[in-house]
DNA sequence: TCAAAAGTGTTGTAACTACACCCATGA
DNA sequence: TCATGGGTGTAGTTACAACACTTTTGA
């Protein structure tokens, strides 16, 4: 045990954003392309360091947010994943690194001409095939990122973060399939969102596109946590209890 | 956006540890009596600064749960619960904090002439009543640490690690009803662990407790995860979908 | 032989899956 | 008028809450 005049020793704090969206149905994830050593020139989680001693962790997932990603507070979710820190996981020296997640409803373009042109969006599938490598731990949190998005779309309304301020259920359907990584019955998807009172409530408009029946608009209601909850068909990691 | 040679501030880094353990019944955290400012004399989780610069922030967990608990890291449940780091948490400076949450056994005494002997299993709902005050922000780390144990109660086996090697469903029943906080219906309870295949499994003996049947022992099986979960009934922050 | 604790059976219901079917629109 | 996408109806099944009932023990 350290003695009375014992000052423990100081880390470097980073904030790192696993920023997830839909694009063309497909579910990305915003990364970098590392300018500087470490790892110059690989794909990264975007993130920094703290700016100054008194800076609060969750303003510094903000921050970065914005400068990063251009990515405003409003109409975006944004929760903690946890905190990374393996004495190695930064060549640098010792950083210790607060993942955030961050869930944006699909941009209209890459964000081009930005203090971030470097950033892009990344199919997730790409990832997990293997076809990218991602600097320090990032593959891990950006894991766990997704791990807890997949699971988070159960039990709570997040899925409606994916979407603009109106949206057509097939459109929230596509986020589930999206995230999940799974094709569901449209006909029973849609009465099992529409059961869960104020989870997403009718606009009264409609949205036509091409040929086929318009499609009603919803906006997203005050529901928060969703019960019973939309189980996702045989999850990735469970089996049934019984064979 | 910093400069080129601009560096990063460093910051403190501490963990601090949620641990509960069943005792008569009802849930207990361990908390300890302060003996230095700041907070002096009042009631905290267990923690401690990093100890050393390469120190492994798990490892620091490891380490503080020997330390202030006695606790070894085998038959015991560590998972992380995040960073807290409101830069005006702690009076000291800049202390960023990572929270554990720790499921034990329940020990057969409260641990004395330990190197932590200050430290004091308390029941949980003291605190929830507001009778007990915390320093720090201990308060909302517990909460969180609170929730992500009922939370996984339902969809992992976490609740065996409240019990020893082996035990009753009925002592089972007991960890769900205390974290819970609500009855169950024991008939039904037996029928649902038993169901889950490799949750529990039979350990031929026998325990008997003065009068009536005696009850067959358990063990905890392979599995990790609870699919279908075991849903607590009237959830405290949701309601059902159509009122 | 009775109280107490352990454990089983049964019934009604909620919520789901699978799939047949109907509706509204543009080409 | 037909292909296309939007939406409803219904039957069989699973999971579960509620509660009556049987079993095994100590006093």
């Amino acid at each position: 045990m350290p003695d009375e005049d014992w000052t423990p020793p100081p880390v470097l704090l980073a904030v790192d954003l696993v920023i997830f969206t839909l694009r063309e149905s497909a579910l990305h994830v915003l990364l970098i392309e590392r300018g500087v050593d470490p790892f110059r020139g690989s794909l990264a989680l975007p993130g920094g360091f703290l700016e100054h001693d008194r800076e609060d962790v969750l303003a510094a997932a903000h921050r970065e947010l914005r400068e990063e990603a251009d990515l405003d507070a409003s109409r975006l979710h944004l929760e903690q994943l946890g905190a990374y820190g393996a004495p190695d996981r930064d060549p640098r020296g010792r950083v210790v690194s607060v993942a955030y997640l961050a869930i944006a409803p699909g941009l209209p373009e890459p964000l081009a001409g930005t203090d971030a042109a470097r950033a892009s969006w990344t199919p997730v599938t790409e990832i997990l095939a293997g076809r990218a490598e991602l600097a320090f731990d990032h593959r891990d949190i950006l894991d766990d990122g997704l791990e807890r998005a997949r699971s988070k779309l159960e039990s709570s309304a997040l899925a409606t973060a994916f979407c603009a301020t109106t949206f057509t259920i097939n459109e929230l359907q596509q986020v589930y399939e999206a995230v999940w990584g799974v094709e569901l019955d449209l006909r029973n998807f849609y009465r099992k969102v529409q059961a869960v009172n104020d989870f997403i409530v009718p606009v009264g408009a409609e949205r036509r596109v091409g040929r086929g029946r318009p499609a009603r608009l919803f906006k997203a209601g005050d529901r928060t946590t969703l019960y019973p909850p939309l189980v996702r068909p045989i999850p990735a990691t469970t089996t049934k209890g019984n064979p």
